[in-house]
DNA sequence: TGGAGTTTGTGAAACTAAGAATAAGGCTTC
DNA sequence: GAAGCCTTATTCTTAGTTTCACAAACTCCA
């Protein structure tokens, strides 16, 4: 599939936006194809900006008609990587841990969380949605039987280092933190943190100043 | 307190991991001061960046020194509007809902979540850590005795706009939404969209690229 | 006291992303 | 089949953000 050389990062983020939006319009409506304009006005986004991320990739539309539904929604899971299923791994069986296992979105993205591990031996046998709750001690060879290269840090800050460093000596490539710290993974892990309470501070920041 | 007439909303979203990082010098390290490159080792961030972000606000350190741990952490607290404890509703108690409740970091961030809402009659009277769940009849109620401005949406997709409609119309200003879906909102309310698909899916496009 | 070594604050430069303008292709109608 | 109206793709311009470079301020030590 062509790719231009470089992608600027906004853009990666908004294409599961459209991706998502597509899907709604291909379950809901009768329309076989979509303009760039319908697409950006239902996101909040310029029709140019639309045009401008999917042009990255390829020329999927035509002119004076606009995108194929169908089609475009293919093109947008291949280059998104969610045509195929992710197995995950989750470490950490709290409220957050069992918030995500049973998140509904997740599957449709391609993601499976095949796997909950807590170091609490309580939890440990417990269900999560439905799967047993797992021994750290079992991580590797889960990791290493299922081919699993995503696992998602749901534990307290305090162990999240800890958890991040089993994770990748068990050979997991990329990392889904949750714990509101920064983690020291070597070169050629990725991580993601998924802060909470930066979203929330930043939401409270402009209620704080909208008066001034 | 001074302010920049224009502030990038990417130093925004920097301030509260200074904030954080800051609290964690404060509680564990006997150092009074912390450079801009200490503190922005510690975050990923180069120096520069973290001088010109605390920049747009005042001159909070010393040249030749740096930045005094607790004087400049109490700057931030103020800048972020975080010296305050702001009420905030949620709405849905389902597993994301609990697991924000119980989630440790918000109180330290000012986010005090001070009710819990649902429709579902089975759920209304439950605890979800010790707040007890009630029903949107009262949200306004809520809302206006308390003087809550922020608003919490964990609810499945297909609810999230009319409970958006609810906290509005109840008074709220602000809301963190949680649903996968973007919310029409009249002009001066702000939305946070806390899209947690988003997150994996930029996971699954590195991993999936990564080898071409 | 003065010089060497730090570290901040900031204006300018470089870089990145978004938006506007334009070119080109496609549909519809007469 | 030609004119007029759409819509995409691309180039160019503008806006926004980060990085650089350096003056100013401070500490430490001789």
């Amino acid at each position: 599939m062509k790719r231009s050389d470089y992608i600027p990062k906004a853009t990666i983020e908004r294409l599961p936006l459209y991706y998502r939006c597509l899907e709604k319009l291909s379950a809901y409506e009768q329309d076989e194809v979509v303009s760039s304009r319908e697409l950006g006005e239902r996101l909040g986004i310029p029709p140019t900006q639309v045009r401008k991320d999917l042009s990255y990739y390829g020329e999927f539309g035509r002119r004076g008609v606009g995108y194929h539904v169908e089609d475009l929604k293919k093109s947008l899971a291949k280059i998104l990587g969610i045509n195929k299923t992710w197995p995950a791994v989750l470490v950490g069986a709290g409220n957050l841990g069992r918030a995500l296992v049973n998140y509904e979105g997740f599957q449709k993205m391609g993601l499976q969380i095949t796997d909950v591990i807590d170091s609490d031996l309580d939890k440990i046998g417990n269900m999560v949605g439905d799967i047993t709750v797992r021994s750290t001690k079992d991580l590797e060879d889960i990791v290493k039987t299922k081919q699993v290269k995503i696992g998602i840090i749901a534990v307290p800050v305090n162990a999240a280092q800890d958890v991040t460093d089993l994770l990748i000596a068990a050979g997991i490539k990329s990392i889904w933190n949750f714990a509101p710290t920064r983690l020291v993974v070597p070169e050629g892990i990725m991580v993601r943190n998924e802060d909470l309470s930066v979203g929330i501070v930043s939401l409270i920041y402009h209620l704080s100043w909208e008066n001034e």
